[in-house]
DNA sequence: GTCATTGCAAACGCTTTGCATCTGT
DNA sequence: ACAGATGCAAAGCGTTTGCAATGAC
């Protein structure tokens, strides 16, 4: 089982704290302004909290820190904030989707991206 | 302006005549059983038909063979199959939630996974 | 002839891993 | 004590790039 270790503890926090997508390198950059740990260690948290659903990985490298089950994010393109939101009209057009084709064991990816009303009030 | 030389007329043929998930060095080991053909030239190639809208990315180093405009992706997670599919529901849904939280500029990118009913009659 | 394209190999960026050392339990 | 975690540096992997040679127009 998982050790409560103080390199762990501090990312765990630094993620959980976060709502906007962040590196690899960003957090690893925060963490060390609080104490020393390693790129690896970083890397091996951030896996582990992918596995435990409060992780999810984007595109370009690009992690956010959410709450485990399904469910979407709405992320600004620019400063990179996050939004959890529910889609109940995408599940079930993915569903009916797949149906159509004959598909079976259905899943999809949903990401939405925007300029969120901060950046757009800066723009 | 672009050239139409052997090894782009080769891999645009290739790619264009795929309906299913590739990855670069799969595209480039079937070209090179017909001519000889360098990685990067395949790289090279794919960049240029992703800014024509003929390819697009998925993730893990995967691309599919596509059509220019919005649309999106019916993936058969076993064998790659994919299906052009159109969303309007999901258009709707994307614009609504940006709306909801005050994001402008909304866009979204979708990937439908499942499994085909070839690969479902084998399992 | 000129400029796009190619091949090659080196460089890249992000991520993972082997291994010896350390630390939570 | 022992399994799990860490740090470091090296390796991995997919992709991109600099440069000289080649080939399309």
């Amino acid at each position: 089982m998982p050790r409560s270790t103080r390199q762990r503890r501090l990312l765990v926090d630094l993620v959980e704290s976060r709502r906007r997508a962040f590196t690899a390198e960003e957090l690893w950059a925060d963490a060390r302004a609080s104490a020393p740990v390693s790129l690896a260690t970083v890397y091996r948290t951030l896996a582990l909290l992918e596995r435990e659903e409060k992780v999810r990985r984007l595109d370009r490298g690009r992690f956010i820190a959410c709450e485990p089950g399904h469910h979407h994010h709405l992320v600004c393109r620019n400063c990179g904030r996050t939004v959890e939101v529910e889609g109940p009209a995408v599940e079930r057009w993915a569903e009916k989707v797949g149906a159509e084709h004959g598909f079976v064991r259905v899943t999809h990816n949903v990401e939405v991206f925007g300029t969120c009303p901060d950046c757009a009030a800066l723009a």
